[in-house]
DNA sequence: TCGCTTGTAGGGTAATAACCCTACAGACAG
DNA sequence: CTGTCTGTAGGGTTATTACCCTACAAGCGA
Protein backbone atom coordinates (compact mmCIF):
# COMPACT_ATOMS: atom_id res chain seq x y z
CA UNK A 1 0.00 0.00 0.00
CA UNK A 2 1.78 3.28 -1.03
CA UNK A 3 0.79 6.29 1.66
CA UNK A 4 0.08 9.63 -0.23
CA UNK A 5 0.34 13.22 0.35
CA UNK A 6 -1.51 15.67 -1.74
CA UNK A 7 -0.76 19.25 -2.22
CA UNK A 8 -2.55 21.90 -3.81
CA UNK A 9 -4.34 25.42 -3.43
CA UNK A 10 -7.48 24.45 -5.53
CA UNK A 11 -9.86 23.10 -2.92
CA UNK A 12 -12.19 21.82 -5.44
CA UNK A 13 -9.10 19.78 -7.53
CA UNK A 14 -8.20 18.58 -4.31
CA UNK A 15 -11.86 17.06 -3.68
CA UNK A 16 -12.19 15.52 -7.08
CA UNK A 17 -8.25 14.32 -6.67
CA UNK A 18 -9.10 12.65 -3.53
CA UNK A 19 -12.32 10.77 -4.72
CA UNK A 20 -10.09 9.09 -7.47
CA UNK A 21 -7.85 8.29 -5.07
CA UNK A 22 -10.20 6.97 -2.32
CA UNK A 23 -11.54 4.45 -5.65
CA UNK A 24 -8.08 3.52 -6.25
CA UNK A 25 -7.03 0.65 -3.64
CA UNK A 26 -3.08 0.56 -4.38
CA UNK A 27 -2.71 4.30 -2.21
CA UNK A 28 -4.31 5.32 0.82
CA UNK A 29 -4.18 9.42 1.45
CA UNK A 30 -2.31 9.98 4.35
CA UNK A 31 -2.05 13.85 4.45
CA UNK A 32 -3.48 16.79 2.75
CA UNK A 33 -2.44 20.43 1.95
CA UNK A 34 -3.65 23.47 0.90
CA UNK A 35 -0.25 25.28 0.49
CA UNK A 36 2.79 24.77 0.11
CA UNK A 37 4.97 25.32 3.53
CA UNK A 38 1.62 23.27 5.09
CA UNK A 39 2.74 20.26 2.42
CA UNK A 40 6.42 20.37 3.66
CA UNK A 41 5.94 20.29 6.89
CA UNK A 42 3.25 17.45 6.55
CA UNK A 43 5.91 15.31 4.70
CA UNK A 44 8.38 16.15 7.10
CA UNK A 45 5.95 14.73 10.04
CA UNK A 46 4.18 11.56 7.96
CA UNK A 47 7.30 10.58 5.55
CA UNK A 48 4.83 9.28 2.98
CA UNK A 49 5.97 7.04 0.02
CA UNK A 50 4.87 9.64 -2.49
CA UNK A 51 3.91 13.46 -2.43
CA UNK A 52 1.50 14.54 -5.23
CA UNK A 53 2.12 18.36 -5.12
CA UNK A 54 1.16 21.14 -7.62
CA UNK A 55 3.68 23.22 -8.54
CA UNK A 56 2.41 26.93 -8.65
CA UNK A 57 1.13 27.08 -4.75
CA UNK A 58 0.98 29.97 -2.07
CA UNK A 59 4.39 30.18 -0.05
CA UNK A 60 6.82 27.27 -0.99
CA UNK A 61 5.98 25.79 -4.75
CA UNK A 62 6.09 22.54 -5.52
CA UNK A 63 9.58 22.52 -6.97
CA UNK A 64 10.59 23.57 -3.82
CA UNK A 65 9.83 20.76 -2.31
CA UNK A 66 10.99 18.43 -4.14
CA UNK A 67 14.62 20.41 -3.71
CA UNK A 68 14.12 20.73 0.21
CA UNK A 69 13.04 16.69 -0.16
CA UNK A 70 16.54 16.29 -1.96
CA UNK A 71 18.11 18.22 0.66
CA UNK A 72 17.49 16.50 3.68
CA UNK A 73 17.42 12.64 2.03
CA UNK A 74 13.68 12.22 2.53
CA UNK A 75 12.93 9.02 0.76
CA UNK A 76 9.54 10.36 -0.16
CA UNK A 77 8.90 10.58 -3.47
CA UNK A 78 7.78 14.03 -5.07
CA UNK A 79 5.58 14.01 -7.90
CA UNK A 80 4.53 17.45 -9.50
CA UNK A 81 0.65 18.08 -11.03
CA UNK A 82 0.85 20.93 -13.32
CA UNK A 83 -1.82 22.75 -15.84
CA UNK A 84 1.67 23.77 -17.59
CA UNK A 85 3.54 21.98 -20.74
CA UNK A 86 6.80 24.10 -20.40
CA UNK A 87 9.75 23.03 -21.10
CA UNK A 88 11.92 25.34 -19.07
CA UNK A 89 9.51 24.32 -15.94
CA UNK A 90 10.03 20.90 -16.91
CA UNK A 91 13.40 21.06 -16.84
CA UNK A 92 13.77 22.95 -13.36
CA UNK A 93 11.79 20.43 -12.23
CA UNK A 94 14.29 17.54 -13.06
CA UNK A 95 17.03 19.48 -11.60
CA UNK A 96 15.34 19.50 -8.54
CA UNK A 97 15.13 16.04 -8.07
CA UNK A 98 11.44 15.41 -8.34
CA UNK A 99 10.32 12.41 -9.40
CA UNK A 100 7.28 12.73 -11.58
CA UNK A 101 5.92 15.05 -13.65
CA UNK A 102 2.45 15.27 -14.73
CA UNK A 103 0.12 17.48 -16.85
CA UNK A 104 -3.25 18.65 -15.23
CA UNK A 105 -4.59 17.85 -18.54
CA UNK A 106 -3.45 13.67 -18.44
CA UNK A 107 -5.67 11.83 -17.22
CA UNK A 108 -6.13 10.34 -13.74
CA UNK A 109 -4.79 6.63 -15.23
CA UNK A 110 -2.16 8.90 -15.86
CA UNK A 111 -1.06 10.15 -12.97
CA UNK A 112 -2.01 6.40 -11.11
CA UNK A 113 1.01 5.16 -13.22
CA UNK A 114 3.08 8.03 -12.25
CA UNK A 115 2.90 6.95 -8.52
CA UNK A 116 3.42 3.25 -9.48
CA UNK A 117 6.65 4.11 -11.26
CA UNK A 118 8.22 6.32 -8.75
CA UNK A 119 7.66 4.07 -5.74
CA UNK A 120 9.49 1.57 -7.89
CA UNK A 121 12.01 3.94 -7.99
CA UNK A 122 12.19 5.07 -11.28
CA UNK A 123 10.77 8.79 -13.15
CA UNK A 124 8.00 9.26 -14.84
CA UNK A 125 7.42 11.96 -17.09
CA UNK A 126 4.07 12.64 -18.74
CA UNK A 127 4.52 11.55 -22.55
CA UNK A 128 3.20 14.86 -23.89
CA UNK A 129 5.90 16.79 -21.92
CA UNK A 130 8.90 14.59 -22.63
CA UNK A 131 8.38 15.29 -26.69
CA UNK A 132 8.38 18.97 -25.93
CA UNK A 133 11.37 18.88 -23.41
CA UNK A 134 12.96 17.19 -25.99
CA UNK A 135 12.44 19.01 -28.79
CA UNK A 136 13.31 22.19 -26.27
CA UNK A 137 16.71 20.97 -25.47
CA UNK A 138 17.29 20.34 -29.00
CA UNK A 139 16.56 23.27 -30.03
CA UNK A 140 19.09 25.11 -28.58
CA UNK A 141 16.40 25.70 -25.65
CA UNK A 142 18.80 23.72 -23.23
CA UNK A 143 19.86 27.44 -21.59
CA UNK A 144 20.41 27.76 -17.64
CA UNK A 145 19.88 30.85 -16.56
CA UNK A 146 22.25 31.83 -13.43
CA UNK A 147 20.19 33.07 -9.82
CA UNK A 148 21.24 35.75 -10.91
CA UNK A 149 20.16 36.39 -13.92
CA UNK A 150 16.56 34.79 -12.41
CA UNK A 151 16.39 37.33 -9.88
CA UNK A 152 17.15 40.14 -12.57
CA UNK A 153 14.78 38.41 -15.03
CA UNK A 154 11.79 38.44 -11.89
CA UNK A 155 12.04 42.10 -11.32
CA UNK A 156 11.73 43.01 -15.46
CA UNK A 157 8.40 41.43 -15.46
CA UNK A 158 7.40 42.54 -12.11
CA UNK A 159 7.57 45.81 -14.08
CA UNK A 160 10.54 47.40 -12.78
CA UNK A 161 13.08 49.39 -14.92
CA UNK A 162 16.73 49.31 -14.92
CA UNK A 163 17.31 52.24 -12.67
CA UNK A 164 14.57 50.70 -10.23
CA UNK A 165 16.20 47.18 -10.33
CA UNK A 166 19.63 48.40 -9.89
CA UNK A 167 18.30 49.89 -7.00
CA UNK A 168 16.56 47.11 -5.48
CA UNK A 169 19.51 44.86 -5.79
CA UNK A 170 22.18 47.87 -5.00
CA UNK A 171 24.01 47.24 -7.90
CA UNK A 172 24.80 49.67 -10.95
CA UNK A 173 21.85 49.80 -13.73
CA UNK A 174 24.63 48.98 -16.02
CA UNK A 175 24.94 45.90 -14.38
CA UNK A 176 21.70 45.61 -14.85
CA UNK A 177 21.88 46.64 -18.69
CA UNK A 178 24.26 43.15 -18.97
CA UNK A 179 22.09 40.71 -17.53
CA UNK A 180 18.83 42.06 -19.83
CA UNK A 181 21.31 41.70 -22.16
CA UNK A 182 22.38 37.97 -21.68
CA UNK A 183 18.94 37.21 -20.60
CA UNK A 184 18.02 38.03 -23.92
CA UNK A 185 20.70 36.35 -25.79
CA UNK A 186 20.11 32.70 -23.57
CA UNK A 187 16.67 32.79 -24.28
CA UNK A 188 16.36 34.62 -28.12
CA UNK A 189 14.48 37.42 -26.89
CA UNK A 190 14.84 40.81 -27.89
CA UNK A 191 12.73 43.21 -26.16
CA UNK A 192 11.50 43.73 -22.40
CA UNK A 193 7.97 42.80 -23.59
CA UNK A 194 8.87 39.31 -24.68
CA UNK A 195 11.28 38.70 -21.53
CA UNK A 196 7.87 39.63 -18.97
CA UNK A 197 5.50 37.29 -21.44
CA UNK A 198 8.44 34.71 -21.22
CA UNK A 199 8.63 35.04 -17.26
CA UNK A 200 5.06 35.01 -16.58
CA UNK A 201 4.44 31.91 -18.94
CA UNK A 202 6.94 29.85 -17.59
CA UNK A 203 5.49 31.08 -14.01
CA UNK A 204 8.57 33.16 -12.77
CA UNK A 205 6.58 35.08 -11.02
CA UNK A 206 3.91 32.97 -8.82
CA UNK A 207 6.36 30.01 -8.85
CA UNK A 208 9.64 30.34 -7.67
CA UNK B 1 -33.07 17.11 -11.15
CA UNK B 2 -30.34 19.60 -12.87
CA UNK B 3 -28.51 18.81 -16.22
CA UNK B 4 -25.05 19.55 -15.81
CA UNK B 5 -22.61 19.92 -18.79
CA UNK B 6 -19.09 19.99 -18.00
CA UNK B 7 -16.13 21.36 -19.92
CA UNK B 8 -13.03 21.84 -18.72
CA UNK B 9 -8.76 21.02 -20.89
CA UNK B 10 -7.43 19.45 -17.62
CA UNK B 11 -8.71 15.71 -17.64
CA UNK B 12 -7.95 15.02 -14.17
CA UNK B 13 -9.71 17.76 -12.95
CA UNK B 14 -12.59 16.71 -14.95
CA UNK B 15 -12.49 13.60 -14.04
CA UNK B 16 -12.24 14.52 -10.11
CA UNK B 17 -14.80 16.79 -10.37
CA UNK B 18 -17.50 14.45 -11.95
CA UNK B 19 -16.43 12.02 -8.90
CA UNK B 20 -17.58 14.79 -6.85
CA UNK B 21 -20.71 15.87 -8.94
CA UNK B 22 -21.81 12.06 -9.54
CA UNK B 23 -22.27 12.03 -5.72
CA UNK B 24 -24.06 14.57 -5.52
CA UNK B 25 -28.22 13.98 -5.45
CA UNK B 26 -29.32 17.32 -7.45
CA UNK B 27 -27.95 17.04 -10.27
CA UNK B 28 -27.20 14.61 -12.95
CA UNK B 29 -24.00 15.00 -16.03
CA UNK B 30 -25.42 15.08 -19.58
CA UNK B 31 -22.24 15.98 -21.65
CA UNK B 32 -18.69 16.61 -20.94
CA UNK B 33 -15.96 18.46 -22.77
CA UNK B 34 -12.47 18.97 -23.38
CA UNK B 35 -12.37 22.30 -24.94
CA UNK B 36 -14.73 25.02 -25.47
CA UNK B 37 -15.72 24.53 -29.03
CA UNK B 38 -16.76 21.48 -28.12
CA UNK B 39 -18.21 22.82 -24.66
CA UNK B 40 -20.63 25.10 -27.08
CA UNK B 41 -21.81 22.57 -29.02
CA UNK B 42 -22.79 19.89 -26.79
CA UNK B 43 -24.84 23.01 -24.92
CA UNK B 44 -26.60 23.64 -28.58
CA UNK B 45 -27.13 19.98 -28.76
CA UNK B 46 -28.16 18.82 -24.97
CA UNK B 47 -29.47 22.25 -23.84
CA UNK B 48 -28.64 21.48 -20.06
CA UNK B 49 -29.98 23.52 -17.42
CA UNK B 50 -26.30 24.06 -16.54
CA UNK B 51 -22.79 24.32 -17.95
CA UNK B 52 -20.16 24.48 -15.56
CA UNK B 53 -17.18 25.82 -18.04
CA UNK B 54 -13.67 26.51 -17.37
CA UNK B 55 -12.32 29.76 -18.53
CA UNK B 56 -9.34 29.31 -19.86
CA UNK B 57 -9.91 26.51 -22.15
CA UNK B 58 -8.40 25.78 -26.11
CA UNK B 59 -10.44 27.18 -28.91
CA UNK B 60 -13.15 28.97 -27.10
CA UNK B 61 -13.08 30.54 -23.59
CA UNK B 62 -15.88 30.10 -21.11
CA UNK B 63 -16.67 33.64 -21.55
CA UNK B 64 -17.29 33.42 -25.23
CA UNK B 65 -19.38 30.55 -24.35
CA UNK B 66 -21.26 32.56 -22.05
CA UNK B 67 -21.53 35.29 -24.96
CA UNK B 68 -22.61 32.59 -27.44
CA UNK B 69 -25.72 31.16 -24.99
CA UNK B 70 -26.91 34.96 -24.61
CA UNK B 71 -26.72 36.02 -28.61
CA UNK B 72 -28.55 32.74 -29.22
CA UNK B 73 -31.13 33.25 -26.04
CA UNK B 74 -30.53 29.50 -24.74
CA UNK B 75 -32.13 28.80 -21.45
CA UNK B 76 -29.01 26.90 -20.36
CA UNK B 77 -27.45 29.14 -17.15
CA UNK B 78 -22.93 29.31 -17.31
CA UNK B 79 -20.99 29.05 -14.79
CA UNK B 80 -17.63 29.68 -14.87
CA UNK B 81 -14.86 27.67 -12.83
CA UNK B 82 -11.63 29.59 -12.72
CA UNK B 83 -8.29 29.74 -11.46
CA UNK B 84 -7.87 33.34 -11.23
CA UNK B 85 -9.13 35.50 -8.84
CA UNK B 86 -8.79 38.46 -11.27
CA UNK B 87 -11.24 41.42 -11.09
CA UNK B 88 -10.27 42.28 -14.51
CA UNK B 89 -12.24 38.44 -15.50
CA UNK B 90 -14.72 39.05 -13.50
CA UNK B 91 -15.85 42.23 -14.56
CA UNK B 92 -15.35 40.83 -18.17
CA UNK B 93 -17.48 37.53 -17.12
CA UNK B 94 -20.07 39.27 -15.68
CA UNK B 95 -20.65 41.42 -19.07
CA UNK B 96 -20.54 38.77 -20.71
CA UNK B 97 -23.76 37.02 -18.78
CA UNK B 98 -22.08 34.53 -16.98
CA UNK B 99 -24.68 33.75 -13.98
CA UNK B 100 -22.05 31.54 -11.61
CA UNK B 101 -18.11 32.50 -10.75
CA UNK B 102 -16.09 30.00 -9.02
CA UNK B 103 -12.90 29.93 -7.81
CA UNK B 104 -11.01 26.66 -8.09
CA UNK B 105 -9.38 26.98 -4.75
CA UNK B 106 -13.84 27.54 -3.02
CA UNK B 107 -14.75 24.04 -2.51
CA UNK B 108 -16.80 21.81 -3.90
CA UNK B 109 -19.68 22.61 -1.16
CA UNK B 110 -19.02 26.74 -3.41
CA UNK B 111 -19.65 24.82 -6.46
CA UNK B 112 -23.09 23.07 -5.67
CA UNK B 113 -24.15 26.36 -4.10
CA UNK B 114 -23.54 28.33 -7.09
CA UNK B 115 -25.63 25.43 -9.55
CA UNK B 116 -28.50 25.44 -7.26
CA UNK B 117 -28.25 29.49 -7.18
CA UNK B 118 -28.21 29.76 -11.17
CA UNK B 119 -30.91 27.42 -11.22
CA UNK B 120 -33.11 29.24 -9.42
CA UNK B 121 -32.42 32.08 -11.85
CA UNK B 122 -29.66 34.12 -9.47
CA UNK B 123 -26.42 35.09 -9.57
CA UNK B 124 -23.76 33.30 -7.76
CA UNK B 125 -20.21 34.92 -7.16
CA UNK B 126 -17.85 33.35 -5.05
CA UNK B 127 -16.86 35.95 -1.99
CA UNK B 128 -13.46 36.08 -2.54
CA UNK B 129 -14.27 37.17 -5.79
CA UNK B 130 -16.96 39.97 -4.86
CA UNK B 131 -15.00 41.23 -2.59
CA UNK B 132 -12.10 41.96 -4.92
CA UNK B 133 -14.42 43.16 -7.91
CA UNK B 134 -15.84 45.44 -4.90
CA UNK B 135 -12.53 46.79 -4.05
CA UNK B 136 -11.35 47.00 -7.95
CA UNK B 137 -14.56 49.18 -9.03
CA UNK B 138 -14.02 51.12 -6.25
CA UNK B 139 -10.31 51.72 -7.21
CA UNK B 140 -11.31 53.33 -10.19
CA UNK B 141 -10.71 49.79 -11.79
CA UNK B 142 -13.62 49.82 -13.14
CA UNK B 143 -12.29 50.78 -16.83
CA UNK B 144 -13.42 49.49 -20.23
CA UNK B 145 -11.43 49.52 -22.33
CA UNK B 146 -12.15 49.70 -26.23
CA UNK B 147 -12.01 47.01 -28.94
CA UNK B 148 -9.28 48.74 -30.41
CA UNK B 149 -7.55 49.06 -27.57
CA UNK B 150 -7.79 45.33 -26.09
CA UNK B 151 -6.14 44.73 -29.72
CA UNK B 152 -3.13 46.84 -29.56
CA UNK B 153 -3.18 45.63 -25.40
CA UNK B 154 -2.70 42.20 -27.28
CA UNK B 155 0.04 43.06 -29.58
CA UNK B 156 2.27 44.87 -27.36
CA UNK B 157 2.00 41.45 -24.76
CA UNK B 158 2.81 39.49 -28.01
CA UNK B 159 5.94 41.58 -27.80
CA UNK B 160 6.01 43.78 -30.55
CA UNK B 161 7.31 47.01 -30.76
CA UNK B 162 4.98 50.16 -31.77
CA UNK B 163 6.70 50.06 -35.17
CA UNK B 164 5.58 46.34 -35.42
CA UNK B 165 2.16 46.62 -34.35
CA UNK B 166 2.25 49.89 -36.84
CA UNK B 167 2.81 47.54 -39.66
CA UNK B 168 0.41 44.35 -38.48
CA UNK B 169 -2.78 47.17 -37.94
CA UNK B 170 -1.97 49.36 -40.58
CA UNK B 171 -2.07 52.66 -38.83
CA UNK B 172 0.98 55.14 -38.04
CA UNK B 173 3.17 54.36 -34.97
CA UNK B 174 1.66 57.26 -33.63
CA UNK B 175 -1.47 56.38 -33.49
CA UNK B 176 -0.29 53.27 -31.80
CA UNK B 177 1.84 55.70 -29.22
CA UNK B 178 -1.54 57.38 -28.10
CA UNK B 179 -3.31 53.58 -27.60
CA UNK B 180 -0.23 52.66 -25.55
CA UNK B 181 -0.61 55.90 -23.49
CA UNK B 182 -4.18 55.60 -22.89
CA UNK B 183 -3.70 52.14 -22.55
CA UNK B 184 -1.52 53.13 -19.12
CA UNK B 185 -3.37 56.02 -18.15
CA UNK B 186 -6.60 53.43 -17.91
CA UNK B 187 -4.66 50.80 -16.11
CA UNK B 188 -2.24 53.05 -14.26
CA UNK B 189 0.72 51.47 -15.20
CA UNK B 190 3.48 53.26 -16.67
CA UNK B 191 5.80 50.38 -18.89
CA UNK B 192 5.34 48.19 -21.54
CA UNK B 193 6.68 45.24 -18.43
CA UNK B 194 3.51 46.18 -16.80
CA UNK B 195 1.15 46.11 -19.37
CA UNK B 196 2.17 42.90 -20.32
CA UNK B 197 2.26 41.41 -17.42
CA UNK B 198 -1.66 42.75 -16.65
CA UNK B 199 -2.04 41.27 -20.19
CA UNK B 200 -0.62 38.02 -19.56
CA UNK B 201 -2.04 37.68 -16.08
CA UNK B 202 -5.65 38.89 -16.77
CA UNK B 203 -5.70 36.12 -19.68
CA UNK B 204 -5.52 38.45 -22.67
CA UNK B 205 -3.23 36.78 -24.94
CA UNK B 206 -4.50 32.80 -24.00
CA UNK B 207 -8.29 33.70 -23.37
CA UNK B 208 -9.76 35.89 -25.67
C1' DT C 1 -27.36 69.70 -29.07
C1' DC C 2 -23.59 69.08 -25.83
C1' DG C 3 -20.32 66.48 -23.89
C1' DC C 4 -17.68 62.14 -23.74
C1' DT C 5 -15.17 58.39 -25.80
C1' DT C 6 -12.89 56.43 -29.70
C1' DG C 7 -9.72 56.08 -33.44
C1' DT C 8 -6.89 58.45 -36.03
C1' DA C 9 -2.32 61.38 -36.37
C1' DG C 10 0.90 64.72 -35.60
C1' DG C 11 4.97 67.87 -32.91
C1' DG C 12 7.79 67.91 -29.24
C1' DT C 13 11.34 66.24 -25.29
C1' DA C 14 13.40 63.26 -21.95
C1' DA C 15 14.14 58.78 -20.29
C1' DT C 16 14.97 54.10 -21.13
C1' DA C 17 16.12 50.15 -23.65
C1' DA C 18 18.77 47.75 -27.06
C1' DC C 19 22.88 46.78 -28.97
C1' DC C 20 27.87 47.49 -29.76
C1' DC C 21 32.24 47.13 -27.22
C1' DT C 22 35.87 46.32 -23.12
C1' DA C 23 37.39 44.76 -18.51
C1' DC C 24 38.35 42.03 -14.45
C1' DA C 25 37.97 38.97 -10.30
C1' DG C 26 36.23 34.72 -8.60
C1' DA C 27 34.26 30.21 -9.24
C1' DC C 28 34.18 25.92 -11.28
C1' DA C 29 35.12 22.13 -14.71
C1' DG C 30 37.94 19.72 -17.60
C1' DC D 1 46.01 25.57 -15.06
C1' DT D 2 43.33 27.01 -18.75
C1' DG D 3 39.11 28.06 -20.46
C1' DT D 4 34.17 29.21 -19.66
C1' DC D 5 30.63 31.32 -16.98
C1' DT D 6 29.17 34.68 -13.65
C1' DG D 7 28.72 39.12 -11.59
C1' DT D 8 30.29 43.34 -11.65
C1' DA D 9 30.81 48.05 -14.34
C1' DG D 10 32.03 51.16 -17.66
C1' DG D 11 32.08 53.80 -22.72
C1' DG D 12 29.60 54.37 -26.68
C1' DT D 13 25.27 54.80 -30.36
C1' DT D 14 20.73 54.36 -31.91
C1' DA D 15 15.94 52.86 -31.37
C1' DT D 16 12.08 52.92 -28.67
C1' DT D 17 9.30 54.32 -25.07
C1' DA D 18 7.14 57.58 -22.01
C1' DC D 19 5.13 61.68 -21.40
C1' DC D 20 3.92 66.39 -22.78
C1' DC D 21 0.77 68.71 -26.04
C1' DT D 22 -2.91 69.53 -30.11
C1' DA D 23 -6.43 68.12 -33.54
C1' DC D 24 -10.54 66.32 -35.73
C1' DA D 25 -14.37 63.29 -37.46
C1' DA D 26 -17.47 59.76 -35.96
C1' DG D 27 -20.43 57.79 -32.78
C1' DC D 28 -23.24 57.60 -28.78
C1' DG D 29 -25.85 58.84 -24.78
C1' DA D 30 -28.10 62.38 -21.79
Amino acid sequence: MISLLLADDHAIFLQGLTRLLDAWPEARIVAMAADGQEAWELIQRHKPDVAVVDIRMPKMSGIEIAGQVRALGLSTRVVVLTMHDEPALALEAERSGVAGYVLKDDTFEELSQAIEKVVSGSRYMSPAVSKNLHAFRLSSGGVTLSPREREVLKLIASGLSSKAIARALDISPKTVGTHRSRLMAKLDLHSVAELVRYAVETGFLSDK
